[in-house]
DNA sequence: GCTTACGGTAAGTCATGACTTACAAATTAG
DNA sequence: CTAATTTGTAAGTCATGACTTACCGTAAGC
């Protein structure tokens, strides 16, 4: 449903490095744009972006708007992953059940 | 390193209908495009994609290639995941003592 | 041998999205 | 109130990538 927000999220560079620059400690959107090699306009999309897909949050204080991280993007992440899994052993499990009665008769 | 390219495979659509087309059982070019509303053509460069992110293998069979998955992609999305956590987690416990310290001054 | 089936590749089209500069809104400082 | 700071938004440019049709190589069947 949100998966894809959250992978197309996290297959951009710049949005990859502004995610793990909030891995440390909240910032703003200054901060964040002046490790980055773009323009600070552009690291307000890509926090539009990373917000959309629930990695970060914001926390308005006067002008200044300090993101942080969102753990839901990541949860997301982690269940469709945990999920897809079960999903292929349960199938895999199958498959060897159907060639173990195939040997057997 | 190779994140990128596990993300914005998965980032597609049609590349993640793929893949979860597979979690059930190894599946030629020809029955993979059936399923999709995109063209044979169209399934061998998704799947392309998804074998750089180590997503899929295949397995030639004749003038078929049956295709399957490949479980290297998602380990490393998982550790990806889960070294973020760490990451975040000791920042968060060290951020937390500064507090508690800040508290105590 | 020839034909048919399967699938990868080439070339071209079109939409999306990442980036820029310019501008506007909102809060703080004097 | 005015000026300065911070940030989001608008508009436009340019590259990327998802898709199509046409084509080529390769293995199997007659």
């Amino acid at each position: 449903m949100t998966y894809k927000l959250v992978f197309s999220a996290l297959a951009d560079d710049t949005r990859r490095h502004i995610f793990e620059s909030l891995k440390g400690r909240p910032q703003t959107v200054g901060e964040l744009a002046e490790e980055q090699p773009v323009s600070r306009p552009a690291v307000s999309q890509h926090l539009r972006v990373l917000q959309a897909a629930q990695l970060v949050s914001v926390n308005p204080e006067g002008t200044r708007r300090i993101y942080s991280i969102n753990q839901d993007g990541l949860h997301a992440l982690r269940h469709y992953i945990d999920e897809y899994w079960t999903d292929v052993l349960s199938a895999y499990q199958s498959e060897i059940l159907k060639q173990t009665g195939d040997k057997d008769a």
